[in-house]
DNA sequence: TACTCGATCGGA
DNA sequence: CCGATCGAGTAA
């Protein structure tokens, strides 16, 4: 119980792999006031160049550079100006892929998680470890199949048609607490 | 250097 | 439905 999810698992396998598997698991902060841990419960991936509503679409920027690391830091930005955006990165090196983290028990909505767990681009490229203050641990919830939906993702209508269609957001299913403004996802 | 447009959210 | 708010990406 309470095990830190080590770097090595990050590295291994592919974003919509760890998408799923990230369900379940505690988005832990040490933060200004306190460590608080909350279970994950709706995420998004992210996988690659051929992605094209993945922010690698148009190859290696200064912004992307962070999604090109091995598996296990964080990439965090800023969108619409205004909400900062945690995502953490997974697969091996150069393969820019990540997980979008979107909702947390009890808190649902990419911004608002970010708001409230006091996360921001100052965490960008730091490693998923106690050290940086922003972790995950596998606190031994297991999820039947059957809990986990999939739904297209939220968002990336500029993708196009195919990758906007893409199965890759995951969410518990029957949450009452979904993000996305409730809309009917297009 | 001048644009455009967001992996969103809260309020009208 | 609309505005906020700003930086990355692109074109020039």
């Amino acid at each position: 119980m309470h095990e830190i999810v080590d770097q090595q698992d990050w590295m291994r396998r592919g974003a919509v792999r760890h998408a799923r598997n990230l369900l379940g698991k505690f988005l832990v902060r040490a933060g200004s006031s306190g460590t608080m841990a909350r279970m994950i419960t709706e995420v998004e991936a992210y996988d690659g160049e051929r992605d094209l509503a993945c922010h690698a679409r148009a190859g290696r920027t200064a912004r992307t550079e962070t999604m090109y690391a091995a598996g296990g830091v964080w990439y965090v930005y800023l969108c619409y100006g205004v909400h900062e955006m945690l995502n953490l990165v997974v697969g091996p090196p150069d393969w820019p892929s990540a997980v979008l983290i979107r909702g947390v028990d009890g808190i649902s909505g990419p911004g608002r998680l970010t708001k409230w767990l006091e996360i921001d681009r100052r965490l960008n490229g730091l490693a998923a470890e106690p050290a940086s203050g922003l972790w995950i641990e596998d606190r031994g919830v297991r999820l039947p199949r059957s809990l986990v939906q999939a739904t297209p993702r939220i968002g990336v209508s500029y993708a196009g048609p195919v990758w906007a269609a893409k199965p890759w957001r995951f969410m518990l299913a029957g949450s009452l607490l979904v993000s996305g403004r409730g809309r009917s996802w297009k």
